[in-house]
DNA sequence: AATGAATGAGGTTTCATTCAT
DNA sequence: TATGAATGAAACCTCATTCAT
């Protein structure tokens, strides 16, 4: 088996990547054990220290290859998508078309790795790193929006942006346990009013001046 | 003299809880150990599994306690408060007056104990609960202004209940490990411009100076 | 059972290191696992940690309580013999009358410890003061005797020293896997008879005048 | 074609136990790896186990071979000196020639391995012979010097020889974490004068300048 | 009620050895 | 013959919990 190509390596680091998230997210860090993602996986144990150094090693590079992932995604159906409302409809679409549980497992990996990061230096560096991308993928949008006229000129596109990742994590924090689909996007949808009734040039108030 | 032992009781407990609180938002759940908060208290390891049954037990007895202190530290205070806008600008005033790094102390807590009892059917039953006096304690005051006719009648109080908890939960995540005082100020006074925004009748700005 | 008195976990740390010399010796550092300590002394794993950090702890507190006992040992029966003479002498017996095996698991242990403490940095620098306390009470000795007109005025006592522990030691060395006790008094009896001849005044070549 | 084979075999074996002795010597039998040696040697884990049976395996040969270069080297050496005078002190040149460094390396292997082999059967009866093999050169020179008139009559040579090779072990065993080239030159010369003191018919110092 | 020594299950990690390629 | 991924036994150490004092 051995003498194994690149490809087969890249292959099972990613396997047990998926692997872990399943035993992260369903049992927490502290909870899952090295012998959960092997069984899992129906690997040894040994094995996956193959690929890895460190069950922590392992949640690190999980969140790592999840952001760029993401971002990735978000950044390729972007060009997609003309305008800078577009962009934030397909993101608010996105939100109402994943299946509540796919959400509620990855926020619980999410948040936890947050918490996680919080309390170790050296995850903290590279969480913010991660934290950046997001973001800047959306400020992108915000300052696009807000060049094109989409948006009031007046934003201050930094705090937006905080604004609109911190609503979508609330929301989802709240819906971590309990709460039905319709009434998630119910909420997604009240965001999205809400959001660009604040935003937008066009969501002139009724009849106010200000 | 049962009384003296029983009000010592309390104490004891409340003292332990208050010890456990600040282990767990340092050190996360798994992080503490029971020596850790027995040495933060000065007493025993003992003593402390005379009046709880278990590291779980003092979580969940703490959190329970947080709740209710939270809850009906708000209650008190908005009998002071005529309209309901005035009680959610004393809410927006309180998260602006509290120190950054106590809400991150307790926001750690807070996020860790909900991810935790999301795993845990017993703990989930009693943290809804707990979260349903929270949001029945906003709800109250969405619905006091939709009557008053401070807020538009076409409101969802409950969605916006929501909204209300998710943005301040948000935003407090996305403060967790970075950021500063400022910047949370300018989130929270632009999340309170966007709430109203959106929800009052006639939202006409005091010379903008909130 | 807990509060006990002072001298009780003395006691208990002493029945440790008692027990650990016993699997040390036998088996060797790596060979010994804390679970064989354990066993032997018919206590839980656990309870080692608690009167010891590590494995090496325990490792390098044995070596030290050896060291401090043997030399306290020599320093007070030294004090019974009047002349220099008589205190090497009195060692030579030591020598003689220690059951062969029992210097056999001590030298096991004694060598070990010093290749492994030779890999370590930490370990060294004690090892070596261990070391300067045995060598410091020959060279007494030697440096007593060449006053007192014992031994000869143009030694270097440290020399000498040096040559005694590490005579002794060779022959320890050789003795350690085979060879009876009657081979290995005469051994010991040749080398005082060549230390003596080497550092005696009265020790005269026959005949000749170096 | 087979004899080319069996010389690249004996070859590739002779490199996996030098990179071996560099490996065990550097960080004990227990502390290296097979990964180590593989590794120092910049060969696969497998390609090892094809010469050898497994670690320990590599142990016994290193020592065997050790041996047996060591003894023929002194012994061809021996040759081109006609008395057993001068082949002792071609001994202790050797000794003072050789770097410090070098022989603290294979003093620690020695060692360990001597520990080692106190310990398991099978590597007993085997290091027992290698043993033999190293007294017997020395036990030789000494009956050629009791014969020549050289030495004393009445020595015990076997006696001797094993008190000169455990001076050489007790002397390199000092010097083995500490101490300069030039402490340890002293203690050999202060040996090598001890020793012919002890042996030498008439020990004519030449001006006393060795 | 308070103490803290004792317990032992269980977790992470290492590594000699095997074997498919 | 060479490779190195896979295996899994076994080691060290932690810590929630118990209980004798």
């Amino acid at each position: 088996m051995p003498k194994v190509t690149e490809a087969y390596k890249q292959q099972k680091r990613d396997a047990i990547l998926e692997g872990a998230l399943d035993c992260f997210s369903g049992k927490g860090y502290a909870g899952t054990t090295i012998d959960d993602i092997a069984i899992h996986l129906g690997v040894s144990k040994g094995s996956i220290y193959t690929y890895f150094q460190s069950k922590e090693d392992i949640y690190i590079r999980l969140m790592e290859k999840r952001m760029n992932t993401m971002v990735n995604s978000f950044k390729t159906k972007f060009q997609a998508h003309e305008s800078a409302t577009e962009k934030l409809n397909y993101m608010f679409q996105r939100f109402i078309d994943q299946p509540l549980e796919d959400l509620r497992r990855l926020l619980k990996f999410h948040l936890e790795f947050t918490i996680h990061s919080s309390r170790n230096e050296d995850m903290q560096a590279q969480m913010d790193g991660n934290n950046q991308k997001a973001l800047g993928m959306i400020l992108e949008v915000i300052r696009e929006g807000m060049e094109s006229g989409e948006f009031r000129q007046e934003l201050d596109a930094g705090i937006v942006t905080s604004l609109f990742w911190a609503v979508r994590d609330g929301i989802a924090l709240h819906f971590l346990s309990d709460g039905t689909k319709d009434q998630f996007n119910r909420l997604i949808h009240e965001w999205k009013e809400m959001l660009f009734r604040y935003i937008n040039m066009s969501y002139a108030p009724r009849g106010n001046t200000w």
